[in-house]
DNA sequence: CACCCTACTCGACAATGCAAGGTACCTGGC
DNA sequence: GCCAGGTACCTTGCATTGTCGAGTAGGGTG
């Protein structure tokens, strides 16, 4: 992705991804950290990862568990609860059906810059037909 | 899109489709809301919206001007400023690389859930190859 | 010992959508 | 006149969550 990102798109998305992340696969806080840089989110930082793991945990989506080390520290171990399978499938089809719409209206063409734009103080152009708004299963071919 | 949707995952995205829908066409206040309603986010409250255009027209990022209605109190009517339509074409880049990254994710197979998982506190099974990111050009078809 | 890597914690902060409460301007019916 | 409904707008306090910056601790190596 982009080398910097508006942090705010990543609020949700963010405590989604981790749940997601370890549903595949049991993973500590580090591993997680450098999983979401193979995918390519290198702007996600550890401050983030750890308290939304933490959140997670403390609301019992994740269960926690930590495990001695051979060498170095010990590692803390999370996987998804029930309710941690539950909210990444409700998080799931919310993201889905949001980028179902917004990403049709951000990739359509702009309509080309007015000419000459009238100074006058008149009323805008009167309102074209409505778009129908597309399906939420448009975007889920891959 | 889902009759719900987790407010944290509109962060970022709310102003971003505000000035979409404004670049393509100046409306007021109440029409841009009726205009997300129509796209299918019927979860978008005038209180969230009216505060967001204010914020964009604070950051130089809209202009609005008052035309009075012929029946009916006056009408607000926007549209970006060039440091808008730069915020918007950053957004979208934004928006549109993060999807390439979250997209893929939600929607490979999940694995099986483990069988009979072991009671013991033996570290996770060895870590497997690591997957490779998907590029951001990925998920640009519709 | 110092340094580096691994692995984790925590508190203050900023940003932004949301809920709730309101205001004002019209029109039509009683 | 009053009231209800619709249009159109405004505002404030709040909750949530990622970010930043600062740290801690366990090992191995020179």
């Amino acid at each position: 992705m982009a080398p910097t990102h508006d942090p705010q798109l990543l609020k949700g998305v963010l405590s989604l991804l981790l749940l997601r992340l370890l549903a595949e696969r049991e993973s500590y806080g580090y591993e997680v950290v450098q999983r979401l840089r193979e995918l390519g989110l290198t702007d996600i930082s550890e401050g983030s990862v750890y308290p939304a793991l933490a959140r997670l945990e403390r609301e019992g989506r994740l269960h926690g568990r930590l495990v001695a080390s051979r060498s170095g520290p010990a590692r803390k171990y999370y996987r998804p609860t029930p309710a941690g399978d539950q909210a990444l499938a409700q998080g799931t089809e919310s993201w889905l059906s949001l980028a179902a719409v917004v990403h049709p209206v951000l990739v359509r063409r702009l309509p080309d810059p007015p000419t000459a734009d009238p100074a006058t103080a008149g009323p805008p152009r009167a309102t074209p037909p409505t778009v129908t708004p597309p399906t939420a299963t448009e975007d889920t071919g891959r």
